[in-house]
DNA sequence: GATGAATGAGATTTCATTCAT
DNA sequence: AATGAATGAAATCTCATTCAT
């Protein structure tokens, strides 16, 4: 068999038992079983616990990565729309391989080098909807930018909303799958709780305290 | 030393040890080291690793409960402002102890009890947002609240926002001290991201893919 | 509480303790809490777990041999009677105290001081038979007692036989408490195993491979 | 090395430390290093400290009533000829191997399953002397057999004698080897302490309390 | 006379990792 | 290319025992 089949059915195998157990209780002894292959072979191709985590991570990373890109490729259409494609593509995706997101998820709370590779994308994924904004607020006529650091905290907001709507949805669809919501409404609900604001902040409207939003 | 002060103590290591290390990670002879004791006093006193763990889940989550009831105590503002106080208070709280606030990030992937727990601060929680968007309903003059299962999608995606944003500010906190956003500031970033949304959903306006808000 | 009485409740408890789980298994917090005291008392009068197992040891030694003793008293009885009196005797308290019992029991596989006074015990009642039977061969006229050893292991066969016969109906009664046999019942049924034989062997009949009783 | 030459390695150092230690006081430890393997290579074959004894116990028990089966094999004689052959071989065998003997021993106060394990070889060995007893019933030209519980405790007494003259016997040789009695000379004082009753019995006359034999 | 507080030592068990073939 | 055999290190947890009061 081929080495690349065998290495597939290893990581295949591993991102189950990390998203099932998390990376401390997974054990090498399960994954090798899991794989069908002895256990000295999955050190040979993947040298270590450590290492066959991180290849998980960048596998599973760069797959959503590809497919929220994937929904935005259409250049035409309008920001919210291009919005929506993407976190339409963004939870269709974690509905697909629920696996994948949680490793992604333990990878958050596994030190130093996972850390970086889960910011490295967040990073991506950010930078993919403050191009968005920069397009709505040209769209709107309007260059008014907020600064940096508020861009990029609601940039890290959404995303932490779209996390824990996948989340939820997933914990829906597997206590009752007939009625779970489809990616378009979860995307939606989204849109409906951020678009509004997004729109009024890059038009330099603004919520504040004690007089609401101006 | 009397019981309840050395309990306090080993609870302060326990939740230091888990938020750097993670439940499976931390050791129970470094908790007992950090806490100035022998193992043996820990397991007298708690038990077992996992009940130690949920006993400082269950700290966190009351000390964090309580401050953001104490944040949204008084009754007779308008809902924004209540829902701004609610939120600087969760920020103020999460800036004052990141340990805490990492132990309950970490309880949601170690398994049935304690992912119950974190269900039900959440839950908790999400009733106040809820009970607010209610009032904010009242005080548009409309009563067209959205499905129950909409609202919950709405309030999950706003706390995993909001948590989102506490640990983006704590990492910016931890690399320059100096300049980190304050809890009002994180709040005010929330704010303008959701409560306009907020705000239409609850005057029976959505938005909708190919036709913008309605 | 006067110190006899607080001794008496601690060996109880570390009676039944030992009964039910072993020497090893049985934790002196357990005995601490059962006897109604905290463990530093235990210590205080009993010095440690060894000697507090060697006190249980005696102590229910001494309430079986008295027993049995007691059951011998009568003297110009025929031999046949006084061994079954000591028998019956010995089955009423091996069932009236089923705990002393195990933990002698147990005794016998604890090293060496308990194995000796297990076997000070068993010399104790094996003398007894012992002279039982030199007053049987003197009342069937013949002297011609067996060698000692042979006795010494005629003995110990009996007390073998009866230890076992007491387990069991130990169990039986804990099984099916009403029609457990009563003390007689299991005497007369050793004596039905081995009366004849003891009496042929001090008439000095023998039984022989390849020609039977002789 | 073969896993199954090692795995008997590993049967022969437990069976001399429990034999020793007994079952609490045997350390996983001693019994790895005794069997010249580290500690991990035993669980991996005998799964735990549990299973382990277990084993051993199995192993013990199908060699002893081999040995005794094997004492009984000889059809065409008399019942009296074949218990003795049946108990010479049985004081050989725990002669032969003490350490077994001694793991049985101790098998029956350690719990539920070991009990029952012991119970079941008990119930093998006595069907074996009650169909001698039968046998000797009909040779003897009588069919008036004694209920059923008699039987059984008969029985028991039986194993129970047999049982403490082998632990007297393994003792005597321990002290002074030259001169232990033969397996032979053993069985011959069992078969003289109770052939003789047991025909008796059989031939359906019994001891009664003030009478004597009838 | 009695106890709450505390621990050193050691038990079973698991895991990531490596040879020798 | 692949594996059966094996282990060092460390985890959780328990227990007999002692102070200080």
């Amino acid at each position: 068999m081929p080495r690349e089949v065998r290495e597939r059915q290893m990581l295949d195998a591993a991102v189950a038992a990390f998203a099932r157990n998390g990376y401390q209780a997974a054990s090498m002894d399960d994954i090798a079983e899991a794989a069908g292959v002895s256990k000295p072979l999955v050190y040979l191709y993947l040298k270590s616990k450590e290492e066959l985590f991180m290849a998980c991570v960048r596998r599973e990373v760069g797959a959503l990565v590809a497919a929220v890109r994937e929904g935005t490729r259409e250049r035409g259409a309008a920001a919210d729309q291009q919005l929506w494609n993407g976190l339409t593509a963004f939870f269709a995706h974690t509905a697909a391989r629920p696996d994948g997101v949680a490793v992604l998820h333990r990878a958050r709370t596994q030190g130093e080098p996972f850390v970086r590779e889960i910011a490295a994308m967040r990073a991506e994924l950010a930078a993919l909807v403050t191009s968005l904004l920069g397009q709505a607020a040209r769209d709107a006529g309007c260059d008014s930018a907020p600064a940096e650091r508020e861009v990029s905290g609601l940039a890290q907001a959404l995303v932490g909303a779209a996390e824990s709507l996948a989340e939820w949805a997933n914990i829906l669809a597997k206590e009752t799958p007939s009625s779970a919501p489809s990616a378009q409404e979860t995307a939606a609900t989204l849109m409906n709780l951020c678009w509004s604001g997004l729109q009024n902040r890059m038009k330099g409207e603004r919520w504040l305290p004690t007089l609401g939003v101006h």
